[in-house]
DNA sequence: AATAATATGCTAATATTTTAGCACTTACAA
DNA sequence: TTGTAAGTGCTAAAATATTAGCATATTATT
């Protein structure tokens, strides 16, 4: 029960790991285009063997390139980096972590029809903490 | 409108920064006490001085030692640190990653109720996007 | 006022990360 | 096929981050 360990990874094996992520897979090209300050060609592929070397990337051949997917599969990953965030700047609280982002997020009356029933089915389905 | 800067910091710093966050303020020896793979003493409180350096952190004295606290309000720093993960693991899909949080949660009746409300607020108040 | 305990300031060594570059491979097109 | 463009594999240099340790300061206690 390990998660997306970011802890572990240095700057720029953060970076590409998110940029990974975001894109689903992506190729040493994708990641170059994305990346910020953006080092050679030779870095990041160096960079994104190391990643596969610690475990989080695989690659398989596409023609003559690599396209590297992560390891973790995204939702799970996601759920880690949560956990860590409403522990570190929202006292611990989902609740206050979902407060914010529903002040901030503008949704559209379907998405908060749709969280209001989500919201209903929790309130039948779990009892009580 | 710069927030909280996560990628720029290195992991040591990122680790240090979030355990500040954390705490609110903290002293050298709070800082180690937390801190993973904990290195000396000496090694945090450079650190922490190259994060006041930087601006991350500001200090003042308390008795004999300095404690260290967060210049960015926690609060920004927590949106900040929100926006990079749905863009990252939720396809920029702020409902997807509400929707993670609540259906792991486990919340009490009451927080759900509280929930209901903030919903209820944000149909009536903002224009669907 | 002297001492002990606990801080910080600073510097330099060490370790890790980040980088570039050269040698080799593969896919494709002339 | 043979040339060429666009990849990869690897290694070692350079840059950054991490660390320890000595010198000095501060506070509290005796």
């Amino acid at each position: 029960m390990e998660g997306y360990q970011a802890v572990k990874l240095s700057r720029r094996e953060r970076q590409i790991m998110d940029i990974v992520y975001q894109r689903g897979r992506a190729s040493v090209a994708d990641v170059l285009e994305d990346l910020p300050d953006p080092p050679s060609y030779s870095t990041v592929r160096a960079l994104l063997r190391i990643l596969e070397e610690k475990g989080y990337l695989t690659h398989k051949k596409d023609g003559k390139r690599y396209i590297y997917r992560p390891t973790q599969p995204r939702h799970q990953a996601g759920r880690f980096a949560l956990k860590q965030i409403f522990q570190t700047f929202f006292d611990k609280s989902i609740e206050k972590t979902v407060m914010t982002l529903v002040s901030d997020a503008n949704l559209s009356d379907e998405e908060l029809d749709r969280l209001s029933q989500l919201i209903e089915q929790a309130k039948k389905g779990d009892p009580p903490s």
